[in-house]
DNA sequence: TAGATTGTTAATCGATTAACAATC
DNA sequence: TAGATTGTTAATCGATTAACAATC
């Protein structure tokens, strides 16, 4: 049992834990119990205490968890104890703001660079990195000891991007290109493509199951206003 | 069977599937089988045909897939068929970028308006947008129909302009503020907090077996190192 | 008709939830 | 000690995968 692998589902609900944690030592709150961090995270809190076993024990029967000491075996889980040195490449509206973003609001991930292709932005100042030319991605990458990386570029151009950075040594990647990027064994990709976070949402924005039913039946009133009373 | 509730990982894949068929029509590809579509979207092929089974027989054995017709269909099953109209609620730095990204690559959706309660940004121009004040939420809402909006302010911020956004009729929110917005039942949130998705990679960037175990372990180095060869 | 590929049912797998003994 | 809450095992639920009959 040492040593399952930890699926994803639960590594990514470990910074949302985080999130609140870091909330509650600001605030003073000494002691957190599994039902009120279910409270604030919004998943049970069976959940919370499973996915915290998996890594150890930290609470205490009767009084729950010590928020100071349970943040800090997070941080050491995630690997969020000493800063994370990313790169962003692309300097469009997007690499732009999440450079700015990250710059500013984020004490665990420091952005170190900034790249892109296109000559008219290069040297282009965010917040306080000059945008630099592609050409330099393998040289920051040695010397920063670059292991997560940011793409923000288009679709076309996101899989050169990958397999460069890949090659030296980068070892996951957070994909905001439209496109679904081939990396090795070992690498994870993470796609954060917002066309499809929209998209999905507006599947429910309005009163889907009258569409699907629609759909399916044809026009056929006595079927399709049968199963809109449903759920 | 005509309407059980679609889980939400198949909605998720439905705007993917239609991503790589506007790519093929575009491409005067006719026909896809199920098989190819896993190649080119990572899912298994089993997975993608029971996904479109969901919603009707839209395939032809022995053939696979009409590229053109198979879109069409997602369009009408997601509700893209008529552009949808949406609000960014935040003109900082990801606001801007979304509202500018939206506006040019977007051909499913409009972003219609953007809000922001700093003076110093009303009537900043994004694209051809002049950033309004948050008191024109309600109107513009009312006017435009809007059922869809995308959050970017800061988390403090974030549920009282949720709640303004719902009492007017909005039922879907892309929500990049971090924190858990409190909604009534019928109105759906996707998070895309962004600091999250980076820190869950960063616990895949560096050996994290070997971390792991190191927290459970102490710095037994037999185990540790046992369980590093494993996986 | 033979080969290919869908649509669908059954089997498996994994994740969540429930239950409860351990223990502060 | 009694009450509270964890850590963990067992039961349930849902999603994915496998298998295959239907059919182009």
């Amino acid at each position: 049992m040492p040593d399952q692998n930890i699926s994803k589902s639960v590594i990514k609900r470990l910074p949302i834990y985080l999130r609140i944690l870091d909330q509650l030592v600001r605030r003073d709150v000494e002691m957190i119990s599994s039902k009120e961090l279910s409270n604030e995270s919004g998943f049970t809190a069976e959940q919370i205490r499973k996915d915290l076993a998996y890594f150890g024990a930290f609470g205490t029967r009767g009084s729950g968890y010590n928020t100071a000491f349970l943040r800090e075996k997070i941080i050491k889980i995630i690997g969020l104890d000493s800063k994370t040195n990313t790169i962003v490449i692309g300097a469009g509206n997007l690499g732009t703001a999440l450079t700015r973003y990250n710059l500013t609001k984020n004490p665990y991930v420091d952005v170190v660079a900034v790249f892109d292709k296109d000559p008219n932005l290069i040297s282009k100042e965010i917040h306080h990195l000059k945008v630099q030319p592609a050409e330099n991605i393998p040289k920051i990458i040695k010397s920063k000891g670059i292991k997560v990386c940011l793409i923000c570029i288009p679709a076309y151009a996101a899989q050169e991007a990958t397999d460069l950075v890949v090659e030296h040594g980068v070892k996951a990647i957070l994909n905001f290109a439209p496109i679904k990027l081939s990396v090795p064994e070992g690498v994870h990709v993470h796609n954060a493509d917002l066309t499809i976070e929209l998209q999905s949402l507006i599947y429910y924005s309005s009163a889907e199951e009258e569409r699907i039913s629609r759909l399916k039946h044809g026009k056929n009133e006595d079927e399709s206003s049968k199963s809109f009373t449903r759920e």
